[in-house]
DNA sequence: AATGAATGAGGGTTCATTCAT
DNA sequence: GATGAATGAACCCTCATTCAT
């Protein structure tokens, strides 16, 4: 199912990819703090309004009001920045804080936090992670990241289905791995139609149609009984 | 479900996109037209060799063995070539040819055929398939190309789902549209990270497992009753 | 003794210098071949005037009146185009039509005669030389190309000194190939500071004067017997 | 002939070059003065590893371990440290503690002893008059240095074959000032051949072999007669 | 005296596009 | 129709130097 309620989802780094970054050290200053912190968030800012592709790098320094040698002082490259870019983010995503569910619970229940958690955590940085679709299939490196992130959040998935087969609560015809990755695929990609390409308007489900949607589809394909 | 036995997929191009590279019309010379030829099929080998956004046009007028002036005798950009390059490649998958199932049969039946059916083609094309993904987050034209095509499908898939409702076939709770959507978007993104983003050694799936493993999901998700 | 009489001298190409600026094929065009020769010796003209360090690619271009683009079209660097320059000018020194001078007759004559041509042709591409002094200090490549062609003519010298003391006439306790090298570094060495280096007014000898007194040091310092 | 025992060399600063990097005056303080000396001595070994145009100030102050700015407060530029470093280097050589011979003794004694003196400062400076030579080319001002250093140790040479003409012990048809010129510049060309440009193995020769050819060629290019 | 962040002029390089031949 | 040389705007990146702390 969806990303665990505590801590995790698809922005969890892998411990090589921690200080994706930092190949530059960190600023000694609180001078130089302040300025990275600038250009991240200007080049955050700039990146969503005008893509990764069409954002020059003296976009970012006029946004972040600084030269462009001071670019270079903190980063390397356009690829650098936005891997801060992500890297901040994702420290704003690792405790989405989101309300707890008995672990022992009803498996459609928690199935249904799960995703609507998910859902949340996409939607508050639905913009970033459209960007991230979008240099993930032109930077191999970042398509290495994003990978690696999903399969965390598959690996993660694939457990829980392996737990309910061994409970009785899963069609155990199913390859855990397999279904996890349909699933979480699913479950990725509707939230990226939903947040990022969108609709026409009066196409577009409300969210809670959507995680309705998502979350009975998820509990019938694993043939998870009814509570009662 | 997956794309009908017949003529349709992703691939189907919506009345408006008819002839998206032409408009420069035709040339009239059979030199003319072998010139063509000649550039687009440059231009695919290039461009799944390098990528969209790596091919120069001179990487594309080399391979094809003209001149740059020539490419715009035929093409006012490299983003008509690839339309024209996608266009024949449309060409080719107009008629998968795939065998018949009797549309009175066992759903379960039609929609593993019509799944198997996709990821054939989808094998088929997996290059372009890629090459497609990386446009559409490029270039908001192919983006909205990309999303013609899979509503297309989205539309058929859901028009399926509709009937076996009516049918007293399939799960009535579901919105047919939301739920086309999300289980189309599940099999595609399968396609996706089979073909396109592969896995390492070891962790790939066979083909007819993940044919298997989508079918079935696809049916428990839509509480599709077994045939006895 | 001195660059021989016929073709030969300090700037004869090794075979694997051939064609050190022809990474990029010829122009096929007589336009594109006038361009490439209007910016040799744009960057001849220019390399002379500011120094190989101080010229700018841009310097180059506006002598050769063409665009930045232009000079890529046929050169990828400053060395390439330094390259071609010396390639050039060692063309034009192929051929120096010395005046010849029996190979039987007196060694004085014949070392005289040799270094009054190695002057000579040296003073007609002094600032050429000065620069390749300057460019071998700075890029490898070119050190190592002022070297193999140092070592043809310093070759060239041996012999002749060996020959000298195989008919007893030049003193067999030196090793030919340690007094060649001493030798001929000595008359580069002057001929480099007579044309490149300079010397203050009044203080400059005459030609004569430096090519009388570099052959008797030659002639003496080889015990080269008097003619009579 | 070549440097006399006592002090002097290719190094002797000219008066008027006495301080050439001093045109800020020394620190006052001694933590001052060791910053000052770490730079110098950071200086010559990037210098050395990295050659003069390659270094980058930070280089220098990055393996001196201090900050940009700090370099500011003791040179004005790349020159400048350079200038020093070449100042600290000649007061290394200032006395190289030759052992004396009479100059009374035998020329050819005396000569030999000159070369060995010469070749050995040389050999311990390698590296720097490598560098000396790269800058001299590049830096009109080092070019001047590097001439001026020479022309001191021309003129000595030349009051020494003087010398031996009026005592009879040398060819009285040379012009001391023209033979000075072309045999100490014999002298160091053969010193750069073999300890900067170096030849490949098996092609050099040992340092005694060099230093007898040298002394050997100087003797008979001035007819100096046998002692006997 | 020392720091190190900030600067920005100045250079190199690319490549889609045009156009004379 | 075909050619390929010419263009030049646009961009990236470096690094010597300054200066507030």
């Amino acid at each position: 199912m969806q990303p665990r309620q505590t801590d995790s989802d698809e922005f969890d780094a892998p411990p090589s990819m921690a200080r994706p970054s930092l190949l530059r050290e960190l600023p000694v200053t609180q001078r130089g703090l302040r300025t990275r912190a600038s250009l991240i968030a200007a080049a955050r800012k700039v990146f969503e309004r005008l893509g990764y592709l069409d954002t020059r790098l003296v976009d970012i320094t006029k946004a972040a009001k600084c030269s462009a040698g001071t670019f270079y002082t903190y980063f390397a490259s356009k690829e650098e920045v936005f891997a801060a870019v992500l890297e901040v983010a994702q420290e704003d995503m690792m405790h989405p804080g989101t309300p707890r569910v008995a672990d022992d619970g009803d498996p459609a229940q928690i199935i249904e936090a799960s995703n609507r958690a998910y859902f949340q955590a996409y939607e508050r940085n639905a913009e970033l992670m459209g960007l991230l679709e979008q240099v993930a299939s032109i930077d191999p490196e970042f398509g290495k990241l994003r990978r690696d992130r999903g399969e965390a959040f598959i690996a993660r998935n694939a457990r829980s289905i392996e737990d309910l087969q061994e409970r009785g609560l899963a069609d155990v015809e199913l390859d855990p791995i397999l279904a996890s990755r349909a699933l979480s695929g699913m479950v990725s990609r509707i939230a990226y139609n939903h947040f990022v390409v969108g609709y026409r308007e009066g196409e577009s489900a409300s969210l809670d149609e959507v995680i309705y949607t998502a979350t009975r589809l998820w509990v019938n394909a694993l043939r998870i009984p009814p509570v009662n």
